[in-house]
DNA sequence: TATTGTTATACTCTATAACTATA
DNA sequence: TATAGTTATAGAGTATAACAATA
């Protein structure tokens, strides 16, 4: 891993002092994800699937036939805003939405043959991105970083 | 640290796979900080100061006279939206903002007391919610969560 | 009563383009 | 010509409140 100065920030060769704002995780966890996202978009651009598609995607393929609920819930996503993105998705042809057999409620979901393709070609696009934005970080390195992202996420505010 | 499972997603009793989404960094650096700034929000409710304006109120007490755009590379925000959070923090009556002695077209800014002493006091909530959020990681696994995401923020893209 | 999906709405963060005044 | 600050604008993510249909 490189030599990060965690207190200052290196812009056009200038070091600026931080101050208290370099000792705090969630300065540089905001820091962090804003670099992940720049990528992202570069990695996926032309496809249209954004990381809460893609998280979509991947969740109704682990569980066909889950229900719209199940899956915002599994992911952190509101129910109220969940409504436009799986519209899009069904939009897109990605993704089928059917009335559920248990509760006329719920919408029952699955991925279309074409959703399959996308979720594929785009976990691909994504793998090489996380590849280039952990290029620093041994595979123990990666593995310990998830393991205490999860433990944050986790954590009962 | 707990036993925190990468791969699914827990809600009300359900165990939800997430697919691939679970092995990548990228899904829980953004659940991460969701939490983050779920329990941000409530550590500094009513004082008015979101992470941005702690960010900057940080910067410049370190650098004090430094200017606008400065503050803005160092912290990675654009100079376009650096005007409305330097306004509501001279607003604020936080932030003293005059005209650079060296350069007619830039802005010396600098704390006013009241500006300190919002710093010292969000500092001390900020402090008590990353405390919070990171109860499940030893001191060193901190310093190497820390030194990992800088690492990662660090990449050029 | 509680839950599913929905609509409407609003706030924050982030991004780009074009303008002005200075350098 | 390049830079500092500004304005306008837009996209994305996230949040709450209220509603209809169904459980």
């Amino acid at each position: 891993m490189g030599v990060t100065d965690l207190t200052t920030a290196e812009n056009a060769g200038d070091a600026v002092d931080l101050g208290i704002l370099g000792s705090m995780i969630g300065y540089h966890l905001r820091r962090a994800l804003g670099a992940f996202n720049i990528d992202y978009a570069r990695a996926v651009a032309g496809t249209g699937i954004r990381q809460g598609l893609f998280g979509i995607l991947s969740v109704i393929a682990a569980n066909p036939g889950i229900s719209q609920g199940m899956v915002g819930r599994a992911l952190g996503i509101q129910r109220a805003n969940m409504v436009a993105l799986i519209n899009e998705l069904v939009g897109m042809g990605y993704v089928d939405r059917e009335a559920s057999p248990d509760d006329r409620r719920a919408f029952s979901l699955t991925l279309t043959a074409a959703g399959h393709a996308m979720l594929q070609e785009s976990a691909v696009r994504i793998r090489e991105h996380e590849e280039l934005m952990l290029a620093g970080l041994t595979a123990a390195q990666r593995r310990s970083l998830a393991a205490m992202l999860a433990e944050i996420a986790a954590v009962e505010i």
